[in-house]
DNA sequence: CGCGGCTTTGATGTTCATCAAGTAAAGTGG
DNA sequence: CCACTTTACTTGATGAACATCAAAGCCGCG
């Protein structure tokens, strides 16, 4: 098979659901490492879905089959504690994967994925990967970067949470969403109280209350889903020393 | 270059330092999927190190050059806040790899790991480990599996500490020494009443207040850093339902 | 012997979860 | 499209859990 014959098949496999793969393909670095020949390879064992907000991508405790990737959208990761409590993990965004750090090592999904807007999600082959990973190995590195990245990063946003007092952890949770996924100090929160309450540990009622201070402090303006923050320098603070 | 000759390489290097390095070899699954080639490179590129208890084996910031292993003893990885606070993400036990979230994600160390009791280390140089991933699918695939099982055990104990109240996490942290570490229902406890703090996150006083509260009811004896549990299955209950 | 660090216990105050009750918003069926 | 039901949101009052502060006892070490 000839170089332009593959380049053709990958843009035509692309546009068969929209221009995303297109996106995916030249925006995700992690596929950076594979041939064309072995990008055909995964681009026959994947599928395009489109999911519905409040959709389930996947589920807990049941048997992993893909390796899911978020094209378009926004979806959460949550699991189940024994008192029945649901806490959210993060969140997945465009270009990240859903699942990850089970995916290697357990045969189950450890957590429950949750899309919380329309979304667009590309599901490969789960053994396809692994023989992807086991055959190129800067493939496998990069994925191991990934993985690592992320690890680390649930673990530091974790901690970083758990050492803050309420009105800090609604701080970090606002200046989070305003700069990194909307990049915009005015944004739609695309979450219910309680969901924000389930990502930074307390409870729905004290995620209002301390809204509700902020707004009486000049410091966010808040209507139903609508935030805009007024004074950023005033919430970074109380971000840092909460 | 002869497999004898490799073997008896191998051996050699272990056989310097102590007899750990058989161990090493024989039950650490890890370097399985190596052939004896490449674990020649690999020995020849580490060195095994031993470490007073107390002693810093690598610290936060400072470059990472060696991919660090546990051979014997124990040892604690630990962040520190910016309010100075110290806490304890995990420990490492024998086999167990230090500052594993970050080796590959990174360039400098994400933890400071310190030595509890005086133990031994394998550094193996962190550009040979690396050379070896991308050469070696099967031992990429398993140093994968390794790592996304560590990541997801950190998270999954953060969290489970995280839902409990002060006597729950107590009593789960005595369990997991009881049971995890010394397979035992008496022990001598590695850790001082503030590293124990560190780790479940809350203070020493209340630590020992806790302790305190269990000897009187009769559920465990304290002496110092010598614990032993007397009523495993009362202390089960409060980990489950605290 | 005396100093400093670790440990222990008690007293106090703050933070936060829980309970309750009322309001707004969002589905749902006729 | 409107009445009705349900779900989400909001505010206040209360109590429990936990951190902090203070002080005394213990132990190893020079």
């Amino acid at each position: 098979m000839t170089k332009k014959k593959l380049l053709l098949l990958c843009k035509s496999k692309f546009m068969d659901i929209n221009q995303h793969c297109k996106n995916c393909k030249y925006k995700s670095h992690l596929f950076d490492k594979l041939s064309d020949e072995e990008l055909v390879f995964i681009h026959k064992n994947k599928q395009t879905v489109e999911v519905k907000r409040g959709a389930i991508i996947s589920k807990s405790g049941e048997p992993i089959r893909e390796f899911i990737y978020l094209i378009e959208g926004l979806a959460k990761l949550q699991k189940v504690g024994k008192n029945g409590k649901e806490q959210i993990i993060s969140l997945a965004r465009p270009l990240d994967f859903i699942g990850l750090l089970s995916i290697f090592s357990k045969d189950t999904y450890e957590y429950t994925v949750t899309a919380l807007v329309d979304s667009v999600v590309c599901k490969i082959n789960i053994d396809s990967m692994r023989k992807m990973v086991q055959m190129n190995g800067m493939f496998s590195m990069d994925i191991l970067k990934y993985i690592s990245t992320i690890s680390d990063e649930i673990i530091r946003t974790t901690y970083a949470i758990n050492s803050k007092n309420l009105r800090g952890r609604i701080a970090l949770l606002l200046v989070d969403f305003s700069q990194r996924y909307f990049q915009s100090n005015s944004f739609d929160l695309p979450l219910s109280r309680k969901e924000m309450a389930e990502m930074i540990d307390m409870t729905p009622e004290n995620v209002i209350r301390i809204l509700s201070e902020f707004r009486r402090d000049n410091i966010i303006n808040v209507r139903g889903k609508h935030i805009e923050i007024l004074n950023m320098n005033l919430l970074l603070k109380i971000r840092d020393l909460g």
